[in-house]
DNA sequence: CTAAGTGCAAAAATTTTGCAAACTA
DNA sequence: TAGTTTGCAAAATTTTTGCACTTAG
């Protein structure tokens, strides 16, 4: 049975061919990957999965195809301060933020219209025209906080 | 006269201190720096302002002290995608966010309760607790719109 | 075919680290 | 003086780039 094009495929490959390049296995690979790992992937961890599929994709390739996949809308960097670029899937008509453990490093997506439409007051404010935004808030999660505060209170 | 020790300068002095360390004209300068520019400063930046009076400091000493100055709480670094890190002064019992202009670089920061206590609310649901958040919000600022929308619109 | 894309290795750019010398308390 | 901090240069990381080779269209 032939898979139904996913949405990100039909998007990945119009791009390409508008801007008058070619489609490549590779660049589908990475898309792939990225889209079905879900996760917030550093290029290493990228590598690492694509690699079991494609094992001679190089690293050169992958930072290319993430800036072509970020140029498209299929995908988004983000910096969680660790030193590298993290990207996921970006899914349209979606935008969510992050909770970020800071402790365990557990990364929870949430969407808050409400917050959204004070950026937009605020903005407005400022006489800005969004035209993106990230809003990430660092934290301990539920089980590392229960952790902490058992580990806690050693001295003084 | 003597200048009235300023917050920072108290908070740098005490802390230092405190971990059994001493304080440096090292320190002391790039902290001072860091406050007077008041702006979101780059290493290379910031290296280039404190050499005017203090020649012989090292980019390494600039990088271990701007990590200092974070434990401290006296500085707070931020990231703009520029693939470097930029550190800001943090004064105390305020928080702000940011406006980024994504065409000419201007910086806007702006506080809004009202979204902070959203955030709360998010992390209340996630079982989170809050260290810390960073928003910024990317687009273009009032001059750069102007600019954009007249050199716009040349073909299709 | 032919221009675009890839892989490799070298280069950039930012940040970290080891160590002898300098300095604070 | 003892232990911390600095400056330098080398190393580590992440990302970019030059170039010959491969490949999609």
């Amino acid at each position: 049975m032939k898979r139904k094009q996913a949405d990100w495929q039909k998007k990945l490959v119009s791009y390409v061919h508008q801007k008058g390049g070619r489609m490549t296995r590779q660049r589908l690979e990475v898309a792939q990957a990225l889209v079905e790992e879900k996760g917030h992937m550093g290029v290493g961890a990228l590598s690492d999965v694509i690699k079991k599929r494609f094992p001679s994709i190089s690293k050169a390739t992958l930072y290319r195809t993430m800036k072509l996949l970020c140029d498209a809308g299929i995908a988004k960097a983000c910096e969680f301060g660790e030193g590298f670029l993290r990207y996921e899937a970006l899914h349209p008509e979606e935008h969510h933020d992050h909770l970020i453990c800071t402790s365990c490093g557990k990364i929870v997506e949430f969407e808050e219209k409400a917050i959204e439409a004070l950026q937009e007051a605020v903005a407005k404010r400022f006489k800005f025209e969004i035209v993106s935004h990230r809003l990430d808030i660092f934290g301990l999660c539920d089980k590392c906080r229960k952790l902490t505060n058992k580990n806690d209170t050693p001295k003084e």
